[in-house]
RNA sequence: GCGGCGGUAGUCUAGCCUGGAUUAGGACGCUGGCCUGCCACGCCAGAGGUCCCGGGUUCAAAUCCCGGCCGCCGCACCA
C-alpha cells in the first residue's frame, strides 16, 4: 500500500473508464468539483445502499430516513452557529498576497486578546497600530471575513439570504419535532439523511478527497441523556476497535487496539450510543473492502472540534497517497443544536416523558385581583399582570411581607390585591431536550477508497476486485466468437433474461475473448458468462470469476439464481458448477 | 493564497533546455476489414490534436517571457 503511484493509476483509470473526473473540464476545470460517471455512480449508489442497510434497515423501528432542502434561510444557520463559527476573519498583504487570520495576527504581534472581536474592531486595531505583513513588511488590505458557507439569495428580494447546507443535520434538527411526533414520540430515535452539501473551501486539493460540493450520509441519533438507552451496544462489547484517544495522541503513540467495552470503561468514548455507531461504522467500511488494520478512530482535541461538539472521533482509513484520511466523523452534539433552534425559533423542541405515576407537588401561586388592577391601572393593567406572572413566588411573598405592597416598575400594588395560594399540582412527566450523537460519512471519499482497496494487478492487467455486491455491474455476457450469429443470438437472449431479472449487465462482443475478460476485470465486473458452441448443444454456459479467473459450466436457466448466490453469498465459484 | 514542479489525441507520453524541414512522433485504446473455439492473439486500413487559456517577444512560438486556470508536492488553511 506504500505505492504512491497507485493514486495516479486510479485517477487515470477513473477518467478513462468513466468512474469520475474533474468537472467543467472543457472550461479548464474548477477546483473542488467532480463529475461522477456511469460506473462510478453505480458504485456510489451501492455504497449508499450498503450504508442504508447497516444504519437504517438493520435498525428498523429505531432509525428512519428523511429528505430536507439543500438551501436554508439564514436564520437557520445563524441559530446553528455556522454563520458565526464558520467564518474566519482574514487579511491579505497587498505586496506578497499572503493571507493571514486577522485575529491570530493581532494576538501574535500585538499581544491583544482578539477573541470574539468584530471585523471592524480588528480593522481599527490593525490600522491604529500600523500592523504590516510579518513576512514581507508590505501594507495590509482591509480585514475581510471568509465564510465557508455558500451564500445565495432566495427569491427576487435582496437581503433575503439563504445558504447551501454545509451539513445535513440542520434540516433534521429543524424538522425534529414533526418527525418525532409523527413517529409517536419514542426515544431513542435515529433520523438519517443522504444528500449533497456545499462548503466553500479556501483551497481544496486532493481530488475526490476534498470537494466543495459533495454527498454525505448522516444520522442524528436522538436519545435521553439521563438514561443513555443504548443497551443494544452491550452485546458488542467484545468487538475489536482501533482507537486513538486524545490523551494518547499527545504521547505521540499510534492507535491502540482494544474492545468496545474497554473503550467505554476507560472513558475513551464518553457516550455508549456513540460507541455503538462507531462499531456499525467499522462493519460498514469492512464491507466496502477496508481491512480492519487499515482503519482507526481518532479523537479530536477540544480546539480541533466543531463548535457544537462535546466529543468527536474521526474515522480514519489508510490511503496510498495521503496516508490516513478521514472518511467519517462521529460527534456527540449534546443538546446544542436543538437548544439553539429552540431559542431562535421560539418553538418548544422539548420531548415529554410521562412518569410511571403522576407526581403531586405542592406549589404556591400568586393570585392577582384582576378587577382591581384593571380599574386602577387601566391601559397598563395588561403589562403589570404579565410582569407579575413572571415573578418568582418567593420574591412576591417577601416583598409583601416587607413592604406590604408589590412594586412593578415603580407602580405600587397593595397587599390586598394579591393573594398567595398553595395548590396541589399534578406533574405527569418531565420535559427535556434530547441529546444527539451523529455519525457522518463522506460518500465521495468512500468511492475513491473503494477503488483504491479494489485495485489489483494480475499478470500485468488491472483488476478491480470490489466486494461482489459493490461492483458497478453484476455480470457481463459474452459470445465466445465475435461474428457468429448463433452464438450472438443465444448471448443476447441471456443478456435480456438477466436484465429482466433485475441485474445490471453489460453485453460485449468486440475483440478477442481474452480482451473482453480483461476489459470486464478492469471495470470490476465480478462474473462473466460466456456462450460457446457447447451452449448451442446443451444450453449451458460458463461462469468466470473475476478474481480467480476460474470457470465452471452452469445451466442457462439457472443463471439468475446462481448469479444471485455468487454476488450476495460470496460463494466460491467451484460450488456453483453442474458437477 | 504563497513557493516549487507540471499541463501535448480517449489514456500515457516524445519533442521544449538550444524557436524554423514535425504534415507535432510513439504506445495503448477506439472504428472498419481479415483472422480468431477461453484470458489485453496477429495482420491491414482509418478516425481522433484549441500542443490548458489569454497576452507579449520574434520574420517565425508546443518551444522563450508575463498573467490566468487546473493538477501534484511543501507551507498556510481545513466548523
Amino acid at each position: 500500500m506504500a505505492d504512491s503511484n497507485l493514486y495516479d493509476k486510479i485517477i487515470e483509470l477513473a477518467k478513462r473508464r468513466g468512474f469520475f473526473w474533474p468537472s467543467y473540464e472543457i472550461y479548464g476545470g474548477l477546483s473542488g468539483f467532480y463529475d461522477i460517471g456511469p460506473f462510478g455512480l453505480n458504485l456510489k449508489r451501492k455504497i449508499i445502499e450498503a450504508w442504508r442497510q447497516m444504519f437504517i434497515k438493520n435498525h428498523q423501528g429505531l432509525v428512519v430516513e428523511v429528505e430536507t432542502p439543500l438551501v436554508g434561510p439564514s436564520i437557520v444557520y445563524e441559530a446553528s452557529g455556522h454563520v458565526e463559527n464558520f467564518t474566519d476573519p482574514i487579511i491579505r498583504c497587498k505586496e506578497c498576497g499572503r493571507i493571514y487570520r486577522a485575529d491570530h495576527l493581532v494576538e501574535e504581534k500585538l499581544g491583544i486578546n482578539a477573541e470574539g472581536l468584530s471585523i471592524l474592531e480588528l480593522e481599527s486595531i490593525i490600522k491604529s497600530k500600523g500592523l504590516r505583513c510579518p513576512v514581507c513588511n508590505g501594507e495590509l488590505e482591509d480585514v475581510k471575513s471568509f465564510n465557508l458557507l455558500f451564500k445565495t439569495q432566495i427569491g427576487p428580494y435582496e437581503g433575503n439570504d439563504g445558504f447551501i447546507r454545509p451539513e445535513l443535520a440542520q434540516g433534521i434538527f429543524v424538522a425534529f419535532k414533526r418527525i418525532f411526533e409523527s413517529l409517536r414520540g419514542k426515544l431513542p430515535l435515529g433520523i438519517a439523511q443522504v444528500g449533497k452539501v456545499g462548503r466553500n473551501e479556501i483551497s481544496p486539493r486532493q481530488g475526490m478527497i476534498r470537494l466543495r460540493d459533495f454527498t454525505i450520509m448522516e444520522m442524528e441519533f436522538f436519545f435521553d441523556s439521563e438514561k443513555c438507552s443504548c443497551n443494544f451496544a452491550d452485546k458488542h462489547y467484545g468487538e475489536k476497535i482501533n482507537i486513538l484517544p486524545y490523551e494518547l495522541k499527545s504521547k505521540d503513540m499510534g492507535f491502540v487496539t482494544t474492545t468496545l467495552g474497554e473503550a467505554i470503561k476507560k472513558g475513551y468514548i464518553i457516550n455508549k450510543c456513540m460507541a455503538y455507531w462507531m462499531f456499525i461504522g467499522k462493519l460498514f467500511l469492512q464491507g466496502i473492502g477496508v481491512p480492519e488494520d487499515n482503519m482507526y478512530f481518532e479523537e479530536k482535541g477540544e480546539k480541533e472540534r466543531a463548535h457544537y461538539s462535546k466529543q468527536t472521533f474521526d474515522h480514519m482509513v489508510k490511503t496510498s497517497r495521503w496516508g490516513w484520511v478521514e472518511v467519517a466523523g462521529y460527534s456527540y452534539r449534546s443538546d446544542y443544536d436543538l437548544s439553539k433552534h429552540e431559542t431562535y425559533s421560539r418553538a418548544s423542541l422539548k420531548v415529554f416523558e410521562p412518569f410511571e405515576k403522576p407526581q403531586v407537588v405542592k406549589k404556591k401561586r400568586v393570585i392577582v385581583d384582576k378587577a382591581y388592577i384593571g380599574k386602577v391601572f387601566r391601559s397598563k393593567a395588561k403589562y403589570i399582570l404579565e410582569r407579575i406572572e413572571n415573578l418568582d413566588v418567593e420574591y412576591v411573598i417577601s416583598e409583601l411581607k416587607n413592604k406590604n405592597a408589590l412594586l412593578v416598575d415603580g407602580m405600587k400594588i397593595p397587599k390586598e390585591a394579591i393573594k398567595i395560594v398553595e395548590k396541589e399540582e399534578k406533574v405527569s412527566g418531565r420535559k427535556f431536550i434530547p441529546h444527539v450523537v451523529e455519525p457522518s460519512f463522506g460518500v465521495d471519499r468512500l468511492l475513491y477508497i473503494a477503488l483504491e482497496y479494489a485495485y489489483k494487478e494480475k499478470n500485468g492487467r488491472v483488476v478491480l476486485s470490489f466486494p461482489r455486491a459493490f461492483s458497478p455491474l453484476d455480470a457481463v455476457v459474452l459470445p465466445l466468437i465475435e461474428d457468429d450469429e448463433k452464438l450472438a443470438e443465444k448471448a443476447k437472449h441471456l443478456y435480456s433474461y438477466l436484465i429482466s431479472e433485475g441485474f445490471d449487465i453489460m453485453y460485449d462482443d468486440t475483440g478477442s475473448i481474452g480482451k473482453r475478460y480483461a476489459r470486464a476485470d478492469e471495470i470490476g465486473i465480478p462474473a462473466a458468462f460466456t456462450i460457446d458452441y457447447q451452449t448451442l448443444e446443451d444450453d449451458t454456459v460458463t461462469i468466470r470469476d473475476r478474481d480467480t479467473w476460474e470457470q465452471v459450466r452452469v445451466k442457462m436457466s439457472d443463471v439468475p439464481k446462481i448469479l444471485k448466490k455468487f454476488i450476495y453469498n460470496s460463494t466460491d465459484i467451484k460450488q456453483l458448477g453442474i458437477e
